[in-house]
DNA sequence: CGAGTGATTGACTGCGTTCAACCGACGTGG
DNA sequence: CCACGTCGGTTGAACGCAGTCAATCACTCG
């Protein structure tokens, strides 16, 4: 939402170093938060030390919102991927700013269900396929993200590309040198352009 | 939402015999349903025709509603797994509600939440884990919609477990069965009680 | 230069899948 | 009543692919 309005209802802007947490698992779900600028990820992290990237969000986007509206601990933790600028407010100002103005509430509805059009196609995509699909999947969202439709180079590591697919290293790795004989992909210079 | 609200904007009611459609993946998403007696599942097949369930739905609960937000297709097929009614609304006449209606907009927010609760700690469990890890974690959803602590019988064959766990059918009986040998559940007469 | 991080490769293993066969319960129709 | 078909559940054997482990390379930065 507009972040003159955040201000105006006593919103804080925090300045986040690359790796500082916002909010764990478990927590209690008791802030707003809102990227001014800077990105985070949202992820688990199971018995085995491996982890699984949720989601990933960029300047403008809000958050861990979903949370707010249900009386459960937060089910993933957030973490900052890059240095970063975030808007923060208390979970009563944010009610207060939905019951005062209307479009936003109706703003929140779309963003919500957003969120349930990817999640739901992630679950689609990851769960079900071989590493090919899964990545490819993947790859198609970070273009759709980008807004692109031709080829842009994809900003992930291999590690990241795993989180998110739920593969190893390894596998991420193997799997991306038969798409590119394929020709579905390019890597030079062991950039990945898609 | 309340049935009278929905029948007197005009939604009309539909017996739906188990296994009718409700809409396809890539339907244009133009109706809100409520379920008044039954159950529906939204559910994706892939390539090679496996199955993955992403819900279930009961009496009293809608489905798909979010899909109506956005201007995407449905990324789910939605089905009866009992004979049903339906309610069925056109999608201006829900939205007209929603405008009406202030405490039902905040509702939807909280059910689009909870949605995201849900998807978020099924990615969470399924993609990283084992099949011993993902059969209880579901069997503990189970528990939490059946509203209930004790030891409760399991309502799902052992290809809806699969179809819900991204598992095989051999697999889950594998492992249902080292699970009750570590007393982790019971079965009973093919009865699966956790 | 040395440390650190990410990318890569090879060899091996094990687990979930695949395939095929069979069982047990139930319902239906002659 | 029995024969038969169907459906869910079960078991065994073999396979193959992603995971695992370990070593090495490439590049950047202090």
């Amino acid at each position: 939402m507009d972040s003159n309005i955040l201000l105006t209802w006593g919103a804080i802007t925090k300045k986040i170093e690359k790796g500082e947490f916002l909010f764990h698992e478990g927590d209690d779900a008791r802030y707003y938060y809102q990227i001014e600028t800077g990105s985070v990820k949202l992820f688990n992290v199971n018995d085995e030390g491996k982890e699984f990237t949720q989601e990933t969000f960029y300047s403008g986007e809000c958050f861990g919102e979903a949370f707010l509206f249900i009386n459960e601990k937060y089910p993933v933790s957030a973490i900052s991927t890059h240095q970063s600028v975030i808007y923060k407010l208390s979970k009563d100002r944010f009610f207060q700013i939905l019951n005062e103005y209307r479009n936003i509430e109706r703003d929140f509805l779309c963003i919500l269900a957003k969120r349930i059009y990817s999640k739901t196609i992630t679950a689609s995509e990851v769960i079900n396929n071989s590493p090919e699909h899964r990545i490819l999947a993947f790859l198609d969202h970070c273009r759709k993200i980008a807004n692109a439709s031709g080829c842009i180079l994809i900003p992930y590591t291999r590690q990241e590309i795993a989180n998110h697919t739920g593969l190893r290293v390894e596998t991420v790795i193997r799997t991306l040198s038969v798409l590119s004989a394929k020709k579905k992909l390019s890597i030079k210079d062991r950039k990945l352009y898609y």
